[in-house]
RNA sequence: GCGGGAGUAGCUCAGUUGGCUAGAGCAUCAGCCUUCCAAGCUGAGGGUCGCGGGUUCGAGUCCCGUCUCCCGCUCCA
């Protein structure tokens, strides 16, 4: 690996530039939890944004859909979470290995690594599924859960959403949402953390067109990463073995992406064949065929999942776009971020702080503002120590207001990844930024 | 959850065998200097040393508990 700190540097620079805080920090912290700060908030709604509008917006054959977290306790019975997220785990007491219950060596007693007989513990169930109550009494009957996945309140909402939308098979589900998972192992900043959020579709098909939309979705899903800016060489797919596959999945495909710690999947890509609606139509005793409307053909339909790890995502856009480079013999720090997603897009100074600069670097910064491009001003400290500064959060350009400025209105503009200067009119600003932001 | 390591300022760390009002660099803020790529000058703010208890005349330093993080293991739908 490249540079095998990074991880720690990321953690040091999201905290002191506002982008990640760890949750309930001045508590002593909570476990694998994460906290957004102001440029954060603003990098993830750029990216769920994007992402939504790509699947959304820019096509007339996927619905949006905002499903609730708590769900009737049975959809967790249908979709095997019930029964696939509790593991009887029992542990060696001589080498403190775990192991499942119900192995075979288990069952005879002797310990699969060390060998010593008769040192488990006691069986412990290890329930990955958060639990809470409907209701005021805490009582077994009302014992609901926080969804472990959003893909869910799709599958049961999918005749609401076809019937309402008019939609026709093959037509696709999106949805943006959290999902919490008491994972035994956390860990990696915020790569796997007991609250997470999700961006999947749901693309339902007809049975036998499955394979051909699996294949487009895998190239989409890979175009779209690639468009975030993030460097091709650090993005591979990777396929499920047999023994991977999850017990709904006929097919998987992993895009991962290098980490500091390794090859590592950020978003899954699975054919989920018509398991999870057959599931539903058993467990609620309602039909949730699909009746196609010439031919009158009935079908369950299959389902090709594209499921995104938002918070993995935006770690993966972090990881990639910091860089340490060599400047005039100095280092600075910089996140290439693609100017679409980066939380400032325009940061604005007076070369100093007299002969009328600042005021009209303000006014070109309310400016900005007003045309709803988010910008930053600054004018505390030397003009390179604030180019660095913005460098650090990923701004990609810096407007600087000096002595000619205020003779003929032209001020320069600064490139942060080529430093490039160029001579700007200011009413030409706007609509430079903006050509630029596509 | 188990084993090991670690928690001192926003960040990175120093704090001698327990002993002055707990320090440094960077960062932040105010002012000065700067007419385009930081680390010049002056000053300021900021820490109940993760939290709780104990031993002691005295605890950042020793003991116990607890929380969090890191590395392994188990599990990752």
């Amino acid at each position: 690996m490249a540079d095998p700190d990074l991880m720690d540097k990321l953690v040091s620079l999201t905290k002191r530039r506002g982008y990640i805080f760890q949750s309930s920090e001045i508590y002593g912290g909570t476990g694998s939890v994460w906290d957004y700060g102001p440029l954060g908030v603003e990098l993830k709604r750029n990216i769920k944004e994007r992402w939504w509008s790509s699947m959304v917006h820019e096509r007339d054959d996927i619905e949006g859909l905002d499903a609730a977290i708590l769900m009737h306790p049975r959809v967790w019975e249908a979709s095997g979470h019930v029964e696939g997220f509790t593991d009887p785990l029992v542990e060696c007491t001589n080498c403190h290995r775990r192991f499942r219950a119900d192995a075979p060596e288990v069952q005879d007693g002797q310990c699969p690594v060390c060998g010593t007989r008769d040192a488990f513990t006691e069986p412990r169930m290890f329930n990955l599924m958060f639990k809470t109550f409907m209701g005021p009494v805490e009582d077994s009957s009302s014992t609901v859960y926080i969804r472990p996945e959003t893909a869910q309140g799709i599958y049961v909402n999918f005749l609401n959403v076809q019937g309402a939308a008019r939609q026709k098979v093959p037509f696709g589900i999106a949805q943006i949402g959290k999902a919490f998972r008491n994972e035994i192992t956390p860990g990696n900043f915020i790569f796997r953390t007991r609250e997470f959020e999700q961006a999947e579709m749901q693309f339902f098909v007809k049975p036998g067109d499955d394979e051909e939309w699996f294949e487009r979705w895998m190239e989409q899903r890979m175009e779209w990463q690639k468009g975030l800016g993030i460097r091709p060489e650090r993005l591979r797919f990777h396929e499920h073995g047999p023994d991977e596959l999850a017990h709904y999945a006929k097919k998987a495909y992993d895009i991962e992406y290098e980490f500091p710690f390794g090859w590592k999947e950020f978003e899954g890509i699975h054919n989920r064949t018509d398991y999870d609606l057959s599931r539903h139509e058993e467990y609620s005793g309602k039909r949730l065929e699909y009746i196609d409307a010439p031919s009158n053909e009935r079908f369950i339909p299959y389902v090709v999942e594209t499921s995104m790890g938002v918070d993995r995502t935006l770690l993966v856009v972090l990881a990639d776009a910091y860089r340490e480079e060599e400047v005039d013999g100095d280092t600075r720090v910089v996140l290439k971020l693609h100017p679409e997603i980066a939380p400032t897009k325009v940061a604005v100074f007076p070369l100093v702080k007299k002969e009328g600069m600042p005021e009209m670097a303000q006014k070109i910064a309310d400016e900005l503002r007003g045309e709803a491009i988010p910008s930053f001003y600054d004018q505390s400290g030397a003009i390179g120590r604030r180019y660095r500064r913005q460098d650090e959060v990923g701004t990609p350009w810096c407007v600087t207001v000096d002595g000619q400025s205020v003779e003929d209105g032209t001020v320069t503009i600064r490139d942060r990844d080529s430093l490039d200067q160029i001579r700007v009119s200011t009413d030409k600003i706007v609509s430079w930024v903006r050509d630029r932001l596509g």
